[in-house]
DNA sequence: TCCTTGACCATTA
DNA sequence: ATAATGGCCAAGG
C-alpha cells in the first residue's frame, strides 16, 4: 500500500520538525539541528533535507554553519536572500557572519531560564 | 556493490 | 582569521 505524496522518511520528518521550531530571530547550526532531531553526526543530512523540501515553507534562513556563517557562497542568490531574510527578522549579519552568542537558539533558552531566577 | 556528491564539522597548521 | 585535512553519512548514479 502506497500512500500518496506524504511518505516522508521519519528522519526527515524529525529534522523538519526541529527546523520549524527555531524561534523567529534565532539561528541554529546544521549540526545542532541534527542533534536535536536525535541524529548526531548527521549535519549533512540537514542540508540535504532543506534542499529536498525546499518547496515547503520553512524558516530555512535560520540555519547556519557551526561557525555562524551563511552556508551559501558569498554573493550567490541564496546568500543574498538568506541575509535579507535574517535582517528582516532582526538578526544582525556582518560580513556573512552571525554572532551565535547573541542569536543562537541555545542562547534563547538561557534567556528564558534567566527570567525564572 | 562501488563511487561521487554535498545548504557539514572539528582539528590542525 | 583563513585554509587544508580527514571524518562524517545519506542519496543517487
Amino acid at each position: 500500500m502506497k500512500s500518496g505524496m506524504a511518505d516522508i522518511p521519519p528522519e526527515h520528518a524529525c529534522i523538519l520538525r526541529v527546523i520549524r521550531s527555531i524561534p523567529r530571530g534565532r539561528v541554529a547550526s546544521y549540526g545542532e539541528i541534527a542533534r536535536r532531531a536525535g541524529l548526531p553526526r548527521h549535519a549533512r543530512l540537514v542540508g540535504r533535507v532543506l534542499g529536498v523540501y525546499s518547496a515547503l515553507k520553512l524558516p530555512w534562513q535560520r540555519v547556519l554553519r557551526s561557525d555562524g556563517r551563511i552556508a551559501f557562497p558569498k554573493g550567490s542568490p541564496g546568500y543574498r536572500q538568506q541575509r535579507a531574510l535574517l535582517i528582516d527578522e532582526g538578526v544582525a549579519v556582518r560580513n556573512g557572519r552571525i554572532d551565535l552568542g547573541r542569536f543562537g537558539w541555545q542562547r534563547d533558552l538561557d534567556a528564558e531560564l534567566w527570567k525564572m531566577a
